[in-house]
DNA sequence: AATGAATGAGGATTCATTCAT
DNA sequence: TATGAATGAATCCTCATTCAT
């Protein structure tokens, strides 16, 4: 994005001359304007988000908001790409966690991931999950997708979980479905209805156990 | 529909002016105007749909518009309605032709029956696959979903295909996948990526066996 | 323009149902946007003239600015037009009654015509001698002097006035030419410093007088 | 102009740190940022240029502009005010070398340094000929041609070419003249249509020679 | 002197919808 | 029923200019 933050590392002990240099504040305000998107756009959705709501929500002047964002469909990037940001280190994070890798707990475990991030962030529901509507987040989000279609399939690859059938196609086509199913799970109920997660997963799984190799399915030797 | 007309029988026995009645002057109208706002959504986007256009697209005033839908919502149902209506008699129609009843066959005729609408109804694609934006059309394709769902699954049920485990949830999830794989494979081609549909068909199918008794499975006994 | 006069003769004295038939109203709003944004043209000049002002100066919202004109060009075209309208209407009236038909007189007469309508329509110096900036405006008015120079032209040649050597392209130079004369006659004053108005004459008379016949000159034979 | 410094003299005999001194430094900056209007007014006309343009484009922040010019209007100036400066010099070399000196060398002379001027500074032609909508550039326009009809005046009567009777309004009237016939000239032919010019000078010709002396007209003793 | 950041004040145009007739 | 005309309410975005540092 456009505003690096500045090094604040001060190793001799001196006070700064000014408390909130110039780069932090913009810094600041930047994810001010985001969280300020991300609970309008809870609020009324995605289509109806101005840059005008904005501006007013963010306690900032309109013209302001073009300091730091191209344009109106740039902030709703931005608004995503933190949010998927988020949601891979979750991933990440929760998959370094799994003893037992298996394609049935490979997909539950990242399904999990992705749910913890919506119900951290709520907006992204809206964003991505209801509100496709926005050509860029759209793009965005296949993207996204993609990425971690991918990711997952080399995951899977390596640890011998896979058979070479599997393609980076159908790897998305999981993903993507996984998407649909959080999708209604969350117009459902606001914390995501977990019977439909359970069900989803379940059908990921066997969707993706056609092509599991012996020890993807957990057989053990 | 905006159509509903009182009755016009007379009893007095008077003939009527016009050849045309009026009512079927409006229906008439109204399938113009529909054709018109489908050929736009095609070409633009749901939107960039504008009442304006529709209008002059129909060669229609504006304000005769609202004669016939109480908004500009109401254009986008009437339209999505036509198509959901045509999508199911093209269900019922294939599932009549259907020999070796299976939860395979099943999901793959039904599946193979929205692929044939949508390829008939262009426009569908774009309002219903791609730009759920509209909160009104969303909601009546999540209705008419459920009901999708619910024919299937008394099908289903009827047929001795399905264990009772299998609820209207599991079913209507079904359906929502079925969906999100058409939308992905219209996204890619405008024809649907035949690869992800076979795909997508695999998915529901190994997802519905796991709630399959024999029959549904295609055993013979 | 859009707005096209009702026929309003009434020879049997019938009162009329209402007073201000709709089409007779548009015209009226018209006619009174246009003479709005003269007076702001004259106020405040081309350049600073903005939709908003007009519509409140002319006490009509800035969204039926939009059912008269295309946009803002349109209003300052329909204005600069129907001042030439004007203008030429005036240079033929006093073209008639001109006897003693001479290159001299031709100018001299011609340009009281122009002076007289710059006279009545102080917002058409503003935009037409003035505010040349919009490209729309010029463009008009570079169209308006050649057809006026090809009258002129045609007039002289008609009348024997000039010689053969007299192209499109001088008359146009003479006509330009004075069209700066009044430009600058009116910088200086507000009703156009007569001195140099003289000048512009004489200078555009003996211009055109090096193509003149002896009978363009006033010989008499 | 804005780079008025003041005396930097130094009295203790100190050292300027700076081989290069601020005041030429910034003389260099100002230049180049008139260089980058220049060349902004001739690609996208008076209307469209933005301080912001003219900053991005001369790589200075824009808000260093406002170091050097007090506001965009002042760039403008500053940029027709070299132009001009050109044009005197160009116009006292040229009657420099005049050696058959008439009211019709007089004129020929002075229009063709106009041309050469306007060849070499294409912005000019766009400031000063085209887009006379800058208040500041039309005033300060004025004046400049007011300094010109005066020393020609005075050239031409100090040489005996011109009688008493030819005032500064006149001469003023001559000068505004040939604006508007290179203006007219410019906007046919981007390198001024040669025939139009040619015949201006004809025509400014022929008005002065109104006013001129026997010596004026070129005639031999 | 230099500049990154900030902003007040608009700018043109569009749109769904409603009346009056 | 039909419709030409009217409009309130927004929309996104730009720009010249000014601070604070």
């Amino acid at each position: 994005m456009s505003v690096e933050r500045v090094n604040e590392d001060r190793r001799d002990g001196s006070r700064p001359r000014r408390r909130v240099p110039t780069q932090e504040r913009s810094r600041r305000r930047v994810e001010h304007i985001l969280d300020t998107a991300a609970r309008l756009v809870v609020q009324k959705g995605v289509e109806d988000l101005t840059t005008r709501d904005i501006a007013f929500g963010a306690g900032v002047p309109v013209a302001s908001l073009y300091q730091y964002f191209a344009d109106k469909e740039a902030v709703l990037l931005a608004l995503a790409a933190r949010d998927m940001a988020d949601m891979d280190a979750q991933v990440v994070e929760d998959l370094a966690g799994v003893t037992d890798l298996t394609v049935a707990t490979l997909v539950r475990t990242t399904m999990r991931a992705f749910l913890t991030v919506y119900h951290r962030r709520r907006a992204f529901v809206e964003i991505y999950l209801r509100g496709r509507s926005n050509a860029a987040v759209n793009q965005f989000g296949r993207e996204h997708n993609v990425g971690i279609a991918r990711t997952l399939l080399e995951y899977a690859g390596a640890a011998g979980l896979a058979r070479p059938e599997l393609t980076l196609d159908m790897a998305l086509l999981a993903v993507e479905v996984g998407d649909r199913v959080f999708q209604l799970a969350f117009e459902r109920d606001p914390d995501g209805d977990p019977v439909l997660i359970e069900e989803g997963i379940a059908m990921v799984t066997a969707y993706l156990e056609r092509y599991a190799t012996p020890a993807g399915l957990g057989a053990t030797p």
